[in-house]
DNA sequence: ATACGATTGAAACAATCGTTTAATTCGATT
DNA sequence: AATCGAATTAAACGATTGTTTCAATCGTAT
């Protein structure tokens, strides 16, 4: 099985598991290295500290998305800078699609958690690294709907990543039922949140 | 200062910063008392555990939101059953006046940790004391909705509380200005969060 | 004043935390 | 086959975790 992967990789994907059911500080290495089979003194080894995991665990799923999602929105803004749907289908899908992948729908609860940690470098860290990728979005947003002031844009974009952060992480009231595949029900939740949304930026 | 209150309730105010800053796992007990100014037995003596302090901050809280939300909606409901913007006020307003307090705003923030925390048994206790708060507003919108599925309205909810419970806490790209106050900038929130509720829910 | 239950205090408990050390094993290169 | 650096191992480090113990102190009712 996950043999197949050498040692880091088994501690990454083993770490965004845990992550994701306990948060880091509820998250212990000897959980992760027990869970990754290997020893206890290979995170310091390979990753140099608990806290450089945490960054590694993100960077290695972030920078997927973030290159999906602005690869989608420059190819949407291409064909029409006009389609509002088609911009947040690219905002969305990449996250949808990380979902589908087993240790990928870990890190969308890894990711809901970190917006939650509020103090930590984490926060400043995905700042930093990716709010750029936001900033582009809410462009070409804007290019859609000029009538929007910049204040009422961003509200209304935070409106939307909250929403999308909160489904797609299985929150709320909505929980998946046991006979309806992951897949089928983040495909729901990302066509739901798109007419929500849209919806909501357009008011 | 908060030496007019208890022993008990300085506990709970300290504990409701910290686990707002750091999280519940990432607070420990003598973070907690230290803060309180009492001593670390404290804690087992009026709370039994740690396990058993979360769980008071937040029936401590909730149950005061819960109440008022509650009460509005049904002050809401018999003057017009049909104002959907006043039942999201209903909702909307419990929430933003804890953040005017000055504990109450870190309660917010722990409320959004809680959401994260997806097998401890944190988000049963939370479902299980309020989720039928949360249907009865689910009934509310369904007659001001009556085209709406349950399914779709119930979608359309939980993106809502996402919106609410993301913003709420501070997170996204819109940062409160230092020359705004904490009160101005959940006015402004909550005001934007209804339009775009709103909108999305009739979608 | 005396007695008694409720509360607080200082100290210690075993368990677990992240991290480090030093010896060992492994795999590729000379 | 010998060598050398990378990778892994078992074991221990000091610090901190939640919890418990038991004596000291407090306020109140007798």
């Amino acid at each position: 099985m996950t043999n197949h992967f050498n040692t880091k990789e088994r501690i990454l994907h083993a770490a965004e598991d845990l992550f994701a059911q306990h948060g880091f500080a509820g998250t212990s290495l000897r959980q992760v290295t027990s869970r990754a089979d290997v020893n206890i003194a290979a995170v310091n080894y390979h990753f140099g500290s608990k806290e450089n995991l945490v960054h590694e665990v993100f960077k290695h799923r972030m920078d997927e998305m973030s290159e999906k999602r602005l690869s989608a929105l420059s190819e949407c803004v291409a064909k029409d800078p006009a389609d509002l749907h088609g911009i947040l289908l690219a905002f969305i899908q990449p996250a949808l699609a990380l979902t589908m992948d087993r240790h990928g729908a870990s890190f969308v609860r890894v990711l809901a958690r970190a917006y939650a940690e509020k103090n930590d470098g984490l926060r400043n860290f995905l700042s930093e690294n990716y709010g750029q990728v936001l900033r582009e979005f809410a462009k070409a947003i804007a290019v859609c709907l000029p009538q929007l002031s910049k204040e009422e844009l961003y509200w209304r974009m935070d409106f939307t990543a909250g929403a999308l952060t909160y489904a797609m992480a299985d929150f709320g009231l909505i929980r998946r039922q046991p006979g309806v595949t992951e897949k089928a029900h983040c495909e729901k939740a990302a066509q739901h949140l798109i007419a929500f949304a849209q919806a909501g930026l357009k008011a």
